[in-house]
RNA sequence: GGGCUCGUAGUCUAGUGGUUAUGAUACCGCCCUUACAAGGCGGUGGUCACCGGUUCGAAUCCGGUCGGGCCCA
């Protein structure tokens, strides 16, 4: 029979729908709490997705059937830079190029159709969050909530602003954060450029030679005999004809290049920080969209076009001694791929240089899964070198609710109660609450979108109307520890001084077969609809949980052939225990359990309780998963069910209408607890195979069942019935070496066991229709025509 | 260069001191047995990356080497 997985699901999503499974009811339970991951709005869910939120859908489940008034919040970030991209590609527009307001408007129009679909495709995944109370980053409330919070910063005097280098991107014309930043190999010209000095021509090295206009010293290690001498005197910029000092500074590496480098305002991080030590000029010839300043030779170029502009001067003047392509590794802005500039501007910042004890302090108060997770996290911070720069000179996001005095400079703070507010909307009337003055000036700047993302616990526990408390857990990706988790720490620290939750647990990103990461512009994104369409939602979540705990994934189509091959097995072995039970009463109490085989798998079932359950405890869904897998696949239905079958046969030709029942009753009981078990990973399957066992306490659903408990393991020994599963393991081995015809009947068997079989030899003779059929004892298990 | 992490059949994977190393997938043979051929049974396939040490005993612990991945310089 064909099993119909589309429909199977359309038909539970929307039962599950009338339940009421996607809102919050808030019971006397204890409680189980996390903030979700809100998916960016993008425009579709993608493998990403696939593979994360089932894993915290699992435990949700899981957590549910425990009994635990579970609260499992979901939110989308449709807030900030990702947004405005997806709204100017949709659309075709720049976002520069539109009058604010109706480019705002256009911003919430795209995103309100990419979450209506996404949450569809969530949705369809099986997923149980309380979709009812959702946020999104952009809704007045969350705004107001961060704004709010981010007001307490500046009254503590922990968000401030400041007036200095700052990390920019030239292309999104904005200051971003260090976490902002990925690495980025690439093939750079490293040119050596004469200056000259009191001693003759002085050789530099740079792979910069466009900041040759920023150069504001050259430096040397303190300790090289070369250049000790010059320590104090000038030297004269080329082209440029200005005189810069020659310093010494011990983090110039003397093997390097020439052993003497030139210092510009900012070539990168290194000359910001010798600058700043030494107290050097300022000279600035990068603008904020990536385009060159200075006196004229290079005005107006972009910055690629600039270096080889002045490569070609210095060639013509002969003043380049030497040019070799070189392997470099740059700073770029992650989300454009832009190599990133160091600008001076007026940004706001929130204290964390100088909280890295506490920070890593609370760290150790959380749980992490996997335990060196934590470690990563406190890389981090031991490498954290800038203060967070939280302002964003873009259109779309959560403004500064502040105005600026353009009289006296005093900084106007927004009262509570007017907020959610744009300071560039809410000007009139407003005076300096200094001063007097009616001159004042919005800022104008947005916040950067972990500002907002860092309080999600605070704002998963208004949309219940708590208090912001520590969570249970955090679940996110690996890739988002010095991100998102890192800012939760930090604005955690700055609210209440607690963790913002007990747990953090981890998860991979997604690759191809070949370890490459997946993404649209790679190319090797599969086709969701597609596999979702082939393989059924239970079995993309099987894939999900078949990874360690942390671990990347790889996308390989085995993965999804198991998980659907799993739910079909499900699905039949319910046909047969639910055909077993037919006519008698189905899962009775099991009082009184006499047949050994019965005794055998109840007590095996009740040891794979305990697994499943330790390692959910424990967030090894692999592991958890994996031990169930092995009992329902081998011992139940290879094992038991054949048993089952074969012995009902007999025991309905013999008229035993108790063992009838007992089997019907066992079979059924340990089916349906199987299938709680799988509940939290095959949500659809388990749902309506459970639908299909007959049972005298069913519920409305499975997801309202209870967890299973052990019940049997110490009642049953499962040792006792051992021995006959090696005798039919032998016969089935016998059977299947026997010359020419493995198949078809045996005509007569006698099995030698140190255990006596007698009792189960009718078993054996209709399991495998054997016609004559002996036992004898002896040492080892044999077997003889 | 530093930190973390991984290296087990063609591929993926279990296994943190104790028989003959787990399972999946692929492959080969047989079987359409009344839940399931999207199934069942059986089989081939591994110097557990390499070198050394600790131990009665090492895939497992320690040190080193090589190679991948991630993060940070």
């Amino acid at each position: 029979m064909d099993l119909d997985i589309e429909g199977i699901e359309a038909k539970w999503i929307k039962k599950w729908e009338d339940l009421g499974f996607y809102s919050y009811k808030k019971t006397k339970g204890a409680r189980y709490t996390t903030d979700t991951p809100p998916p960016t709005v993008s425009g579709e869910m993608h493998i990403g997705h696939v593979f994360a939120y089932p894993l915290q859908d699992f435990t949700a489940r899981y957590k549910r059937m425990r009994g635990y008034d579970v609260y499992y919040p979901w939110g989308f970030d449709d807030n900030g830079l990702p947004t405005e991209r997806l709204t100017e590609k949709t659309l075709g527009v720049r976002g520069s190029d539109q009058p604010l307001d109706q480019f705002r408007e256009m911003v919430r129009r795209v995103s309100k159709e990419s979450e209506d679909k996404m949450l569809r495709s969530f949705k369809s995944l099986g997923i149980s969050a309380a979709f009812d109370t959702a946020y999104r980053t952009v809704s007045p409330e969350v705004i107001a909530l961060s704004q709010k919070l981010f007001l307490d910063l500046v009254r503590k005097g922990i968000a401030y602003t400041a007036d200095g280098p700052t990390i920019w991107c030239p292309a999104c014309r904005t200051a971003i954060a260090q976490a902002d930043l990925k690495d980025m190999e690439r093939n750079s010209d490293f040119v050596t450029i004469a200056f000259s000095s009191i001693k003759g021509e002085l050789l530099i090295a740079t792979t910069r030679p466009e900041l040759l206009g920023a150069c504001v010293a050259l430096a040397a290690n303190p300790g090289d005999e070369r250049y000790k001498s010059l320590f104090g005197t000038q030297a004269t910029v080329p082209l440029y004809g200005n005189d810069v000092p020659i310093i010494g500074d011990e983090s110039v590496d003397m093997n390097k290049g020439t052993g003497i480098e030139m210092v510009c305002t900012f070539g990168d991080q290194n000359d910001m920080e010798i600058w700043r030590r030494k107290k050097l000029n300022t000279r600035v010839i990068v603008t904020r969209n990536g385009k060159i300043s200075d006196t004229g030779i290079l005005s107006g170029l972009g910055i690629p076009e600039a270096r080889k502009a002045i490569i070609e001067k210095l060639l013509e003047t002969k003043l380049v001694k030497d040019r070799t392509r070189k392997k470099q590794v740059v700073n770029v802005h992650e989300r454009c791929d832009t190599p990133v500039e160091i600008l001076v501007s007026r940004q706001w910042f929130v204290h964390t240089m100088d909280e890295k004890g506490r920070l890593r302090e609370l760290g150790r108060k959380i749980q992490w899964f996997p335990e060196y997770m934590r470690t990563r996290f406190e890389n981090w911070i031991d490498g954290m070198k800038w203060d967070w720069l939280v302002s964003r000179q873009r259109f779309y996001g959560v403004p500064f609710p502040v105005w600026y005095c353009n009289n006296c400079g005093e900084m106007i703070l927004a009262s509570e109660k007017d907020l959610p507010l744009d300071p560039r909307a809410a000007m009139d009337g407003r005076k300096c609450t200094k001063c007097g003055s009616g001159s004042i000036s919005p800022d104008t700047d947005v916040m950067d979108t972990w500002l907002t993302s860092s309080i999600s616990p605070c704002i998963v526990s208004r949309a219940i109307g708590d208090p912001c408390d520590t969570l249970s857990a955090r679940f996110q990706g690996h890739d988002i520890i010095s991100t998102w988790a890192y800012t939760s720490i930090v604005r955690a620290l700055h609210n209440s001084g607690k963790p913002p939750w007990n747990q953090v647990v981890l998860n991979g990103i997604v690759t191809d077969p070949l370890g490459q990461k997946v993404s649209k512009s790679r190319g090797n994104a599969p086709d969701l609809d597609a596999i979702h369409k082939k393989y059924g939602a239970d079995a993309l979540r099987y894939w999900s949980s078949s990874t360690v705990t942390g671990e990347d994934a790889a996308v390989r189509e085995q993965d999804f052939v198991r998980g659907r091959r799993l739910v079909i097995k499900i699905f039949n072995a319910s046909r047969l225990v639910s055909m077993m039970s037919e006519g008698v009463s189905g899962a009775a109490e099991l009082q009184n359990v006499n047949l050994p085989f019965n005794r055998w798998v109840l007590s095996t079932l009740g040891r794979i309780v305990s697994d499943v359950t330790a390692g959910l405890e424990e967030y090894s869904f692999a592991r958890a998963r994996s031990a169930l897998d092995n009992f329902f696949w081998n011992s139940f239905c290879d094992n038991y069910l054949e048993i089952a079958k074969s012995y009902r046969s007999l025991a309905l030709s013999r008229d035993e209408n108790s063992e009838v029942q007992e089997i019907a009753s066992v079979a059924s009981y340990a089916m349906i607890q199987i299938l709680k078990l799988y509940a939290p990973f095959l949500p659809f399957i388990t749902e309506e195979s459970y639908a299909m066992i007959p049972n005298q306490n069913r519920k409305d659903s499975i997801h309202l069942e209870s967890w299973p408990e052990d019940e049997f393991s110490s009642r049953f020994r499962q040792d006792e019935f051992e021995p006959v599963l090696e005798v039919i393991d032998g016969i089935r081995a016998y059977r299947s070496s026997r010359k020419p015809s493995p198949g078809g009947p045996i005509e007569s068997l006698t099995i030698v066991h140190p255990k006596e079989m007698r009792q189960y030899l009718p078993l054996f003779s209709a399991m495998f229709k054997i016609s004559k059929i002996n036992s004898e004892l002896g040492e080892t298990l044999s077997l003889k025509a």
